[in-house]
DNA sequence: GCTGAAATCCTCACCAG
DNA sequence: CTGGTGAGGATTTCAGC
């Protein structure tokens, strides 16, 4: 479970035409992608930088896309979705038409993705009640292309988060409980 | 703490034993959600109060659980995960046993969900390559009550956002574009 | 990337409705 | 009980080094 992280710092393939991430940048995006309330000034002492270098690289990485945004993530039941589900669409030769940028349309789809399978869409879309969810499926019903949906409903939710920036947690630091 | 909150019978469902959101609490979150880096004063203009009123609500909204956490959305590619799937997980009389809990110590795996039908289970994990799906769909076969599983490989991301506050565009106000 | 200063912002007090 | 006003303190942010 716990291997040794190479320092092989060779960039691979960087979506953003920016610079390689080093292990500090790492560090930043661990920290920030867990709490982003965080100021500059506390980030600098876990990292060992001073506050503005730290600025300056959090706006690299804005710049860069590497963080795409900051957000809050807020909480379906408190809002009245208490319905999560799954579905997936079997499609027939969509390309990426104006069908998909549609469903970003609807507030009720959160992702929209294209799979390889039998499906070909899976979408993941968060609602009110059962009968939001009855009147959704049929609005994908009649888009063209739509063969048929596979529906899962979600039980309950035991892990939600966005990308981790895979940092292994500092067991060789343990400098602060903050 | 100090004062036992009033039960109102017109609060519906509140997973946060606090009040209803009105229009205004909406308003800010569906503006935190897709930018939390907005300063108070720069919402307070949007919403119709002042700085401190905003900050002294967005406060009850992260003390009540309706804002879970303000986090730094990554990209994926850029930190080298290139890949990301869906797995569908048949398994066969888990309990929320310590199998689902060990899954979210692995940083690859984003989402945990118990879902209807014949899977069980989904999950949403994104790694580096396909080779270290391969390692991760064995590590999951080990687990005791894997009964197998079905895995969609994503091709390509249309959408990918959190909880929509679910606000309707502001076309009754007009007031500002920000 | 660091230091220091200025502008902005957060945050708290207190007061009004 | 919720929102407005004003001031103190922290933070962001931009110089120059």
């Amino acid at each position: 479970m716990d291997r040794e992280p190479e320092e092989t710092d060779d960039v691979r393939r960087n979506a953003g035409r920016g610079r390689a991430l080093d292990s500090l940048d790492r560090k930043i995006l661990g920290a920030l992608s867990e709490d982003a309330t965080r100021s500059y000034a506390d980030l600098s002492k876990e990292v060992g930088l001073s506050a503005p270098a730290v600025h300056e690289r959090v706006k690299r990485l804005r710049a860069t896309g590497v963080i795409k945004r900051t957000s809050a993530d807020l909480h379906g039941p408190s809002l009245g979705k208490d319905f999560l589900a799954f579905v997936h669409v079997e499609a027939a030769g969509w390309g990426k038409t104006e069908g998909i940028m549609a469903l970003g349309e609807l507030p009720e789809v959160e992702e929209v993705h294209a799979v390889t399978g039998d499906t070909g869409l899976i979408l993941k879309v968060r609602m009110d009640c059962p009968e939001a969810m009855e009147g959704f499926l049929w609005r994908l019903y009649d888009m063209p292309g739509v063969r048929g949906t596979r529906t899962y409903v979600v039980l309950s939710t035991h892990l939600e988060r966005g990308v981790q920036a895979g940092i292994t947690p500092d067991l060789s630091q343990g400098d602060n409980l903050k």
